[in-house]
DNA sequence: TAATATAAGTGATATTAGCATATATAGTAT
DNA sequence: ATACTATATATGCTAATATCACTTATATTA
């Protein structure tokens, strides 16, 4: 589990390929994206809207998040200054960040099997001995 | 996700309850306790073995885990000198751990339905736009 | 003009994970 | 006897990650 296996050799930025499991926001975060582009604001509340997070999402993870990505060449961001309020950095993923939201898929997928593994177990457990 | 809600409360110990989902050596830990009790080494055979862990596991993570564990009263300890081979630290878990470890399961449960969120809805977007 | 919703951040710190290494006992092979 | 291997527990240090508290700014509404 967590990822499988000593791949950790240093990526560009300073990010491992490790930490791939470990963030959910990221993941989410790419595949609201791949979606179409949009805003952290937006994507924040998206990220609640589909289930992926609650209201104790700090928006500095989000915002942190993004910015890290765009730094690994995950996401391209711009300015979008047009309509009301105030000017939204507005992201569009890119094919490296299609191709790693792939590989992140994948380790979700394993992490959830293995989440399965113990929710069978624990259940088991307790159906054995209720009066101990 | 991740909890739910914001119960971030200090323990004794310095831990928080919010922790709970996080690590997945312990409530792996506390769930075969709770089939006998059992010392480090063995738990993390245990844990490999029911496919909780791989080989990447590091024993320091499963030790300190466990003597953690023991300063929050989740278990307690014995040495066991008999038997071949260097001394055991033999755990137990204790009545706290396993309604810890109630409220950690359901927390995992939660997890893996997050989880499970984030996988189906990566599969739809990647049906339905194969050639963008 | 004050409050609220939207929007994007930064600085500092707390928490968790992982690596490398140390120590020790007993059995097996040389 | 000595080296090697498996078993067993543990600590120190550092890297990675998450969270808290706070700042700045624009536009709308009361």
């Amino acid at each position: 589990m967590r990822g499988g296996g000593k791949r950790r050799r240093r990526r560009g930025g300073g990010a491992t390929y490790a930490r791939r499991t470990k963030s959910f926001v990221q993941p989410s975060l790419l595949l609201l994206l791949q979606q179409g582009e949009g805003h952290g604001y937006a994507l924040m509340e998206g990220m609640k809207r589909l289930g992926l997070a609650d209201d104790s999402l700090n928006p500095s993870v989000v915002y942190r998040g993004l910015r890290e990505m765009e730094d690994w060449g995950w996401v391209v961001s711009r300015w979008d200054t047009e309509g009301s309020g105030p000017p939204r950095r507005v992201y569009r993923i890119t094919r490296q960040g299609e191709d790693f939201l792939s590989g992140w898929a994948s380790d979700l997928h394993e992490m959830r099997d293995t989440l399965d593994r113990f929710l069978i177990a624990y259940k088991d457990v307790q159906g054995g001995e209720q009066g101990s």
